[in-house]
DNA sequence: CGGGTTTGACCTGCGC
DNA sequence: GCGCAGGTCAAACCCG
């Protein structure tokens, strides 16, 4: 879920619309959009919530077979979308269980303000029933929540499976340590 | 001319 | 079976 006048994000990758729908109960169409990359059969549906207009719900669906065409830099979203299972794992984790340096720089204005008119707002809610998870692109000068008060097991991380990816797209992602 | 968008038609699943 | 809603197809169209 995005925030943002412009319905169809830039997320690095070459997308081809192939159809538009009527939402019901929605004054705002839906869009259908597949990977334009031979092969590669990633699909998303991009729509505006009716509630909030002003919120781009974007809905990926399927893993990319290929590298993200466009450069990583300043690009959370090339981030996540060159990894989709990266992205369904790393929504398993609170936001809070990141280092700050790392969400800082998979979301360029984690800890900065700007006058962006997008926001992140990470939420996977069907990543238990199936592979469909949205991806949040943008700004968000207040996002992360405030954290939560501390817990027992607060340092008991659970790192996603391809964490391997996740230092070689982000060097500077500090090694996984033992509890 | 190639690649992307538009849009009506068609297909499919689901509830009644 | 019927109607509805969501998803996809494909021909026509647009644009650089």
């Amino acid at each position: 879920m995005t925030k943002s006048e412009i319905d169809h994000l830039e997320d690095g990758y070459r997308w081809r619309k192939y159809g538009q729908k009527a939402v019901k109960n929605s004054p705002y169409p839906r869009s259908y959009y597949r990977c334009t990359t031979q092969k590669c059969n990633v699909k998303k549906r991009v729509e505006r919530s009716y509630q909030d207009p002003s919120i781009v719900i974007t809905t990926y669906e399927g893993q990319h077979n290929h590298h993200c065409p466009a450069t990583l830099r300043g690009s959370a979203a090339s981030v996540f979308a060159s990894s989709p299972s990266l992205f369904a794992s790393t929504s398993l984790i609170r936001p809070t269980s990141f280092p700050q340096d790392f969400l800082s720089q998979l979301l360029p204005t984690y800890t900065t303000n700007n006058s962006s008119t997008h926001q992140p707002l990470i939420n996977n809610n069907n990543h238990h029933q199936n592979p469909i998870f949205q991806l949040n692109l943008g700004h968000n000068p207040h996002y992360p929540p405030p954290p939560p008060p501390p817990q027992e097991h607060h340092h008991h991380l659970q790192f996603p499976h391809d964490y391997g990816l996740l230092q070689d797209l982000l060097p500077s992602f500090p090694g996984k340590q033992e509890p």
